[in-house]
Order: structure tokens, then sequence, then C-alpha cells
DNA sequence: GCTCGTCTGTGCCCTTGCGCACAGAGTGTA
DNA sequence: TACACTCTGTGCGCAAGGGCACAGACGAGC
């Protein structure tokens, strides 16, 4: 029987408390807490991955980095999802980064136990597919996206999808810092963001963001924000799953 | 015991090669032969997948079309893959459409039986799993390559990977079909065609593209192309798998 | 206070690629 | 042969965004 603390704890990840509580309980002695620091890289590309991770309060980005040193983003994580889909799909390997983008917490899950689960439980198995599935179509979705639309629109998005991890109105992070994600230049970032903050949406000063006006935000962005949103409520949280 | 001109005929899509014979000979029942005309549609957006197929000798690509009408790709599939891991992920629809860009064959294999299959046998599930890894890689490795590289490059990219799918070095498909995948214009594909054309890569004539020097776009392509290639090769061809 | 380092704002020039318009060049068909 | 249609080439103006340089603004530490 979990304690009420634990389940508390356990379950601010989503995917986490979508399981059926018998499962949580068995699942509990291969969860180990950790924290990590904004900026902190939880794998690097190609390194073999030890553990995955369920974020409860911290956001990891998945990003790409080209033999230039330019760098993009192909998605981001929060305490929605998991980090290290390639443990279970079996390549134990990916040629992106993880990178903290939020400081906070997570619970980690070892390579092994993450196994024995996923071969032993079919409603593991179920909804970390589906999950996977979601982060298919976020990915793709920002694949189309980086192609087809303006960097404001693009930092929209990325304000809201940060924002909806974050049980907070301020983020803490660079220009420079989200420059990388959305794969431009700080300078455009400066430009944008300074857009975004005269029409009242924002503010920004020095490296503290502050979500003024959410709805606005939301009329902003691109039609890609809702789309990622709506299926992965669909794949995740409608239907009677876990 | 499977004949040998069905063995021929199935293990033209190196998925379904992969598999150990007897597994073979379990799934041939459930196997139908079909053919796509070019721009043929597999499924649309949000449609409800009822089968899934492997491809031998046509090629399909995942298209994303927007609410404004542009359209860009997110993936390409040929006999190394298979169209519909939604299936398997269990999200049964997606938010994209497939299309054929190469006339040509495939299997086909319906969706109980494919669900059914994946839950039986672990070879068959390891292989789909490291299959919708290699496609995870591939999808990232469009959505970086869409924000960070040139229309020239990313024509050179969509060139090599169809003609890694085609038996042939002549392709059928005209500008303003190549700018739908590339999201681009169709005259900016003019000028990139026209470009590679002028140093001896390809010829180009009304709707019918020749590879000349297979090794030069290989040169002139962003890195991008390598790095789904071989990270493919490691997820599926590599190891002991099957 | 002062200084240093970091972060942000801005301006200028340049390239890429889009929007649009239209001209030619093949191809198919009557 | 004539006509219609499709596909490709090209030119021009324009907007977005990159490269670079530098100025200001803020905060931390002394």
């Amino acid at each position: 029987m979990l304690s009420a603390e634990a389940f508390d704890a356990i379950t601010r990840n989503q995917l986490l408390r979508a399981l059926p509580q018998e499962e949580l309980e068995r699942l509990l002695p291969s969860l180990t807490r950790v924290a990590f620091a904004l900026g902190e890289v939880l794998y690097e590309s190609g390194q073999r991955l030890e553990y995955v991770c369920f974020p409860t309060t911290s956001v990891v980005s998945l990003l790409y980095t080209m033999e230039d040193g330019s760098t993009a983003e192909m998605g981001l994580i929060g305490n929605d999802g998991l980090v290290g889909v390639a443990l279970f799909l079996g390549g134990n390997t990916t040629p992106n980064r993880a990178v903290a983008v939020v400081a906070g917490g997570a619970w980690r899950m070892n390579a092994n136990a993450l196994q024995q689960e996923f071969a032993r439980s079919e409603s593991f198995q179920r909804l970390l597919l589906r999950y996977t599935q979601a982060l298919i179509t976020q990915i793709s979705q920002a694949a189309v996206c980086n192609r087809l639309h303006s960097i404001e629109k693009r930092l929209c998005r990325w304000l809201l999808l940060t924002h909806d991890r974050v049980n907070a109105n301020e983020l803490f992070m660079t220009q420079e810092f989200i420059s990388n994600m959305l794969g431009s230049r700080r300078e455009s970032v400066t430009v944008a963001a300074g857009r975004l903050q005269d029409i009242g949406l924002i503010n920004y000063a020095r490296g503290h963001i502050t979500i003024i006006d959410r709805k606005g935000l939301e009329g902003a962005v691109c039609e890609c924000y809702r789309i990622v949103k709506d299926e992965t409520d669909r794949l995740l949280w409608a239907s009677g799953e876990g």
C-alpha cells in the first residue's frame, strides 16, 4: 500500500498517475527522486541511456546539435511525459541530447526495471506506446512548424508549451537560451519577444520572463500548438486509459 | 513452408525480410499484395487506420497539411519500413496523411492481424519498435533540417532518400510535387534543381528526373542525410536483429 | 560607490526565399 | 496542323531573418 505522501509525490507526473494503483506500488521501489538544474544535460547524443526520467516539476528539451554547432529543439517534455523512449523502443541511444530547460524534480527509473515492467505489464506498455505516439506527433508538428511559421509564432508556441509544464507564470531563461531551442539568432528572439512585450502578452527582463496574457498568446500562436495539445489529450488522457 | 516465389516477393520489404522464417509463414495469410498509383492517398489525416502497409517498390510520404493549405513532409517510407505505426502504438489515427510519391507495390496487413502478432511475437514487436525509433530519428532530423538548411540541400536530401528507396535512376515527379514535400514554392525548387542540373548531378525534364551523379549529390547534401541513414542501419540492420 | 560580466536592444547590410506575373517549351489530342 | 494543357524557366519587388557591430542596461561582487 502506497503512503498518501508517496502517492501524491509520484503522481505529479501524469503518466505515472495514469497507471493503476497496484502497478504504481510495484514500480515504486524502482523509482528514485532526482532534481535537475537549469541547463543540466540528462544525456548526450549517442550516449547509452541508463534510465528514463518522469519529470514532475522539471521540463526537459530534446535538442539536436548540428556539426557546425547550430542547434534546434525537436520536442519538449514535462510532467506529461517521459524522457528516454529509446530504452523501451530498443535503440538504447539517440542522436540528440536532453537538457533541462526548467530546473526541478523528476522520477528516475533504471533501464532494467523499465524493460522488465514494459514486457510484463500490458497497461504500462500500452501507456508508454501511446505516449510514444504523442511524442511523434509533437516532433512532426515541430518539423512542419519550423518550416512554415515565423519566429514570433514559434516563440509563442514555445512559451505556451513551457508554460503548460510549469506551475507558474514566471520562467527563468535568457533569450540566448531560447534562440538555441528555436534554432534562430538571439537577436531575432529579442525582436520577437519585444513585439510580444509591446502588445502586452509577456514581460521580459534579464533572463526572467513573465507570462502576462496567456489567452493573448494562444491567440497569437500558430495552429501547431493546439493540434499537438488536442492530439496528446486524445492519446493519453481521454479514453479509459490505464 | 513458404514457396520460393512467395518468399522472394515478401522479402522485398526489408522489415519483413528481417523476420525469422516461421514468423513470415505465420504472417503470410494476413498479407495482401496491393499497388499504389502516384499521388494515391493511403490514409487521410485523422482517418482511422484499417491496416498497415509494408512498401516493396512504392514509396510513401507522410505529409502534413496546414489550415492554410501549405504542406510539408515529415517522413518518407519505402521498402525499409512500414506505414501506419499508429496502429501498434495504440492511437489508431494520426494528424497527417500518407501519399504515394513513387507508384509501386506493397504488402498490406489488416489491423487485427497486426495487433495480434504484435502482442504474440516478441521478435515482431522488437522489430516494429526499433523501426519506430528509426522513424522518430528521421522525423526529428527533418525538424532540424527544415529549420537550418537551404532548399538546395534539402532537395538533395529528398532526392537521395527517394533514390535509396527506388531501384532506378529515374524518378517521375514534377517540381510542383516536390515543392509540396519540401514545404517551399515551386519556383524555388526550379531554381535549386536548375543548379543541381548545372553542376551535372541530375537531369530534369517535365516530371522526369534522372539521377546522374549520386556521389555528387551525397557531397552536396547536408549531414542530416547520413545521420539518419547510419542511425537506421544501426537500429534495424546492424546487430543480430530478427 | 565602481567595475565587470551578462543580458538585451538596435541598426545596417546581405542572403534566402516568397509572391506574382508571364514567357517559353513539351506533350497530348482532335 | 492546331490547340490546349502542363511543366519549367525567369525576372522583379519584397519580407523575414541571418551576420555583425556596438550601445545601453542591469546585477553581482568588491
